[in-house]
DNA sequence: CTGGGGATGGGGCCC
DNA sequence: GGGGCCCCATCCCCA
């Protein structure tokens, strides 16, 4: 099963915010996650240093609530323009795909519209003079940006808000740097348990045999060893094992059946 | 080869 | 809305 069960594979078009606000975060680490390493090592003139410092993020207020005010109308066909839905604004955060909206003036008053022109989009409220172009004009902008589908530049991922493809992004731009050996990772407590490699610090400890251990998963994953029976389980076989993985290498390698 | 430890990635949840 | 933490998952390495 992927873990990323937020990603949305594949619309046919999605929206690209501004990427040079999303990944010009570096985040700072408090220096008392390294005060156990030896002051030799961390001068602590490098531990707030100022040349790892980005402005923080900003984004346009009024720009984020066209973005959470509507939800994806996916049942809305081009057969309904008349339906009644707000329509998302995201010139300012893509120059890539509004290529409907660049082919002509913004959409003008229903007043002024012609006779002609009587297929009407429901989210824009450009006109067309035909159904087909109307439909054209749907599919190539206003369906796609009603799905709501946020993607990735970095990669082919598409998430279906904002938050999670930000947060997706700082595993790209990796903003928290480790002061001691200089790996960056995606997330500050990503950094701490990273920082306990240097410091030696192991905050879990095994309550059935003491053994410490400096991730709580790993603790975890321990005390499966404790246990008689494990928590994953071969259907073939019955045979239970400590981890997942190990459970998949029984399982590649062939289960007969028999233990 | 197997089991286990270490390190890390990433989405969800809660405050 | 963002940060911190939780949980799950995975990869690598070693005994």
């Amino acid at each position: 099963m992927p873990r990323s069960f937020l990603v949305k594979k594949h619309f046919s078009a999605s929206k690209k915010p501004n990427y040079s606000e999303l990944e010009s975060q570096t985040v700072i680490v408090s220096p008392f996650l390294y005060e156990k390493y030896p002051l030799s090592v961390i001068p602590q003139s490098e531990i707030l240093s100022s040349g790892s410092y980005y402005p923080p993020l900003v984004w346009d207020t009024g720009l984020l609530s066209n973005f959470f005010t509507s939800e994806p109308d996916y049942k809305q066909s081009a057969a309904s323009p008349s339906e009644d839905s707000k329509p998302l604004d995201l010139t300012s955060l893509s120059s890539e795909e509004d290529e409907g909206s660049k082919t002509s003036d913004p959409p003008s008053p229903a007043s002024s519209a012609t006779e002609a022109e009587k297929f009407q989009c429901g989210q824009c409220n450009k006109s067309y003079s035909t159904f087909a172009g109307l439909s054209k004009h749907r599919q190539l902008h206003c369906d796609s940006q009603s799905r709501k589908s946020f993607s990735c530049k970095y990669c082919e991922k598409e998430y279906v808000s904002l938050g999670a493809l930000k947060m997706h992004i700082r595993s790209h731009t990796l903003p928290c740097v480790c002061k001691i050996c200089g790996k960056a990772f995606s997330r500050p407590w990503l950094l701490q348990g990273h920082i306990r490699t240097h410091t030696g610090e192991k905050p879990f400890s095994c309550t059935h045999c003491n053994r410490a251990f400096a991730d709580r998963s790993n603790l975890r994953a321990h005390l499966q060893t404790h246990s008689d029976v494990k928590k994953y389980q071969c259907k073939t076989c019955s045979r239970t094992f400590s981890r997942m993985s190990l459970l998949h290498k029984h399982e590649e390698t062939g289960c007969t059946g028999t233990r």
